[in-house]
DNA sequence: TTGTGTACGATTGTATACAATGATGCAATC
DNA sequence: GATTGCATCATTGTATACAATCGTACACAA
């Protein structure tokens, strides 16, 4: 996470290096290339019909991503993520999102108050139909409004990071109705704090609501996703 | 910072990207790359006698850290940090820092714990005769030995990251005998706290320290710092 | 004078050639 | 049989050549 601008996000789209990038990034985090695999960089450029130079570029952005560790001369392996370094984004990000909704009852906008309600509504109609990929999207979704109502590029960026780095497990944590319910209801509450910039009560509520998300996945399923480590 | 992993930071020593990306970064940070300077792969390559390569993917990693941009076929320009830049780090800190104390209760070792009354008992000795540069470096180091205690690389390198990047202008916030006194008196406290394993005190005490820190430098002298923006 | 178009130069983007390094397998020696 | 040394190969590290792109300056016309 070095790193901690958005500039290039623009130019990613456009460049051979961006394209391989978010190629790469994609493939790991859907699990295609698994823990420990090495990516060897004319296989990959071949595989996308680029040459070495651009791939090379982004397994250096992807390094300090870390998602893949390189080593000199050697090559280029998939980092996983262990149990504890969930544990220990979770808990990160529980902190930064109550800093996060404490900063955007100040500065947050009309219109994204609306598409938060909006949000909100819409997750209820399919938490209880149980569209879970729909919900998943949603409550992405949600947070990243959250995260760009605060006014900082530095706060919004870190934790846009977080939230695709766990992106891998976080599926997990919006798979029975029960929690997407409860997990849209903190949400509610979220946003009606923000709108009433009761800033101690935006704070608190965003702090548990992310203890509360990763209680939830510790509760059913993470163990299972990490059962061969 | 993006990037939140720490595995090239050996690497970085021995090969020439890894200079590179030392070099300018350093420059940068002493203040040598001023604020929106553009940085053109060949000069910087001559400069350092190396080819476009090896000083193109440095620029990448820059990038990431958020200490340069890069605009696509135009430039590399140094990104400044904004004095809101600069707040929003310091309550980003106060917070992880926090948390990094929490966490040092449980997992501190004991020659950590030493290191650190070395430290302090030290600082007393160098903050009473107003030796500043040696006052920056033992409060450099008091916070490492607290990152490194806290049993997370992940907020680990975060809060290195951190930092390192606003240490420009941190070099201010001890520059009075009266500040460096109560520093160092709030890192005693933080260690005892530490040392009793009260784990809420020592959160609160780091979380306030920073706090203080940050008024302080606002108090004196970040705005000259930055009057020319 | 002002606006527009074009051509040129500077700089980055990409591909490829060559150098350096580390892994592997085999043979020679103890 | 085990171990060490060497040769070979695969892979990354670096340099450089060429392509694409952007900005600018200048000429020309309204």
């Amino acid at each position: 996470m070095g790193n901690y601008d958005l500039k290039q996000e623009v130019t990613d789209k456009y460049s051979l290096r961006g394209r391989v990038f978010n190629k790469i990034r994609e493939d790991i985090l859907s699990g295609k290339y698994k823990e420990n695999d090495e990516l060897k960089e004319i296989a990959i450029g071949e595989e996308l019909g680029v040459s070495r130079t651009p791939v090379r570029e982004a397994f250096r952005q992807l390094e300090l991503e870390g998602l893949i560790q390189i080593v000199p001369n050697k090559g280029a392996y998939v980092t996983g993520i262990s149990m504890n370094d969930v544990k220990d984004i979770y808990m990160i990000r529980s902190k930064l999102e109550g800093l996060c909704a404490a900063w955007a009852c100040e500065h947050i906008t009309e219109s994204a108050l609306e598409e938060m309600e909006e949000n909100i509504y819409l997750a209820k109609f399919h938490a209880e139909r149980g569209h879970f990929e729909q919900m998943a999207e949603l409550d992405s979704r949600f947070h990243e409004i959250l995260y760009e109502s605060c006014n900082s590029k530095m706060l919004e960026h870190l934790l846009k990071d977080f939230h695709q780095y766990v992106q891998r497990v976080r599926k997990k944590t919006l798979s029975t109705t029960e929690r997407s319910l409860a997990s849209n209801h903190e949400h509610q509450m979220i946003m009606e704090a923000i709108k009433a910039k009761n800033v101690k009560e935006a704070e608190k509520l965003a702090t548990v609501h992310i203890h509360n998300a990763y209680d939830n996945m510790v509760k059913n399923g993470l163990k299972e996703a990490y059962s061969n480590e």
